[in-house]
Order: C-alpha cells, then sequence, then structure tokens
DNA sequence: CAGTCGATTCACT
DNA sequence: GTGAATCGACTGA
C-alpha cells in the first residue's frame, strides 16, 4: 500500500525548533483523531503562539503547576486545559524541551469524518463552523483532559497524530494579535492564519469579567 | 480558604 | 451587541 505524501507522520524535529516558525508552519498540516468509530482528520487553518514564562499571555508564565506540567515536557506532546468551566483547548508543545513554548490550535477545517464531527457539535450550523473556535475544535475531536501528555510524533497509535499536509505558502499566512488575550500578552502578532479560509475564527479582544454581586 | 477570572461559546435582544 | 453558563486553578491573606 502506498503512503500519500501528505499522510507521512511529522517528526519531532519539526516542534523542537523556535515557537514562531513552528506556528506559522503548522497551517495546512493534518491532525489525526482516532476514534473507536473511525478518524476524524482537521486541516489547521489557524493558530497562536505562546511563548513560556516569558509570555504573560501563557499559562506557563507563572511557572510548572500540575495542569501546564506537560507544557515542560518533550516537544509534539499533546497539552489539553480545561477553561471557562466547560470547554477543553489544546496546544502542541514545541521544543527545546523545558522552555514551556505551545502553539495553540485555533481552528481547522475538517477534511474526514465531519459526520463524527457533527455529533459532537451540534450546535454547529454548517460544516465551516465545526472547528472554528479552540474549543469547538476540541470538541469536534473529542478531545479532553484525557489526552492531556499524548504524543503526536509516534508510529504507535495514539489518539492524535500530526501528518505534513500541506503546508502553506507564505503569501497565505496572515498574522494578527491572539485572540482573547489580556494585558501586555496582546501586544505581539502571534496568532497565524490562512487567508480568506472560510474556517478562521473571528478576532476578539480581550473582554474583562463583570464582577458579580 | 474565599475571591477572582479565564487562550470561550451560545442564546437572545 | 450583551450576558449567562460553569468549575477548577491560582492568588493572596
Amino acid at each position: 500500500m502506498i503512503t500519500p505524501p501528505d499522510r507521512i507522520p511529522l517528526p519531532r524535529a519539526f516542534f523542537d525548533r523556535p515557537v514562531l516558525e513552528v506556528a506559522p508552519d503548522l497551517l495546512g498540516r493534518l491532525l489525526v483523531r482516532t476514534t473507536p468509530d473511525g478518524p476524524i482528520t482537521l486541516r489547521i487553518t489557524e493558530v497562536e503562539a505562546y511563548d513560556g514564562p516569558n509570555d504573560p499571555g501563557s499559562h506557563a508564565y507563572r511557572g510548572p503547576t500540575a495542569r501546564n506540567a506537560v507544557m515542560f515536557g518533550a516537544p509534539g506532546h499533546v497539552y489539553v486545559y480545561f477553561t471557562y468551566g466547560m470547554w477543553h483547548c489544546m496546544n502542541l508543545v514545541c521544543g527545546p524541551e523545558g522552555t514551556a513554548r505551545a502553539v495553540l490550535l485555533r481552528a481547522g477545517e475538517i477534511v474526514e469524518g465531519a459526520a463524527l464531527a457533527r455529533k459532537r457539535r451540534l450546535s454547529a450550523r454548517n460544516d465551516r463552523e465545526l472547528a472554528k473556535g479552540p474549543a469547538r475544535l476540541a470538541t469536534a475531536l473529542d478531545v479532553d483532559r484525557t489526552l492531556d501528555g499524548t504524543d503526536a510524533c509516534t508510529s504507535a497509535e495514539t489518539p492524535l497524530r500530526m501528518l505534513t499536509g500541506s503546508p502553506v505558502v507564505p503569501d497565505q499566512v496572515c498574522s494578527g494579535p491572539r485572540t482573547g488575550v489580556s494585558g501586555d500578552g496582546a501586544v505581539h502578532p502571534w496568532r497565524f492564519w490562512i487567508a480568506d479560509d472560510p474556517t478562521v475564527s473571528p478576532y476578539r479582544a480581550h473582554t474583562p469579567r463583570r464582577r458579580s454581586s
């Protein structure tokens, strides 16, 4: 059997590079979620880079904790966090090991297994919305904290694996401020997306939460 | 140990 | 465009 050229596993060395190099390079790559009912494959269209303990917008800003421990580990692994009491978001850890840099997967196009994704995303009005936004993406792929620490760079049958896909030419890569990041974390244009792609999520500035009574 | 708020989404106006 | 939902991690006292 032939392996299509876009379905070769991404080597760990891909992630063992500066996070600002890895993030735009992830656009157009494929993430395969293996489920009991079959595979769901995502073509990545939007990401954000988080630059470890020096980055005020990063979960690693205040050092290692039980939640973010995976970020401080080896590149090519998946960091999943739980937020707003109901959502999960997923990142790919970058290198070098111990630097706690990571790329948040913000949006993508479901290119295989859309029927499976739809079962988890009943509020989606069309297929473009299945993974438009980081929590929607994780929901569509059935990703939660039980997958925190999964190795996405292995030939073993892990539930999440990265494939080469088709990298996007530089002309098609856009960048801008990160979405929903507050304060000093918002100054850098560390959000990257594919130009004119209908699955990219809308930009939203950080909104402070209203005080409860 | 109580208070605050989040790398968000959805229903509604 | 606005506000609610919902809970656990983190902070500071």
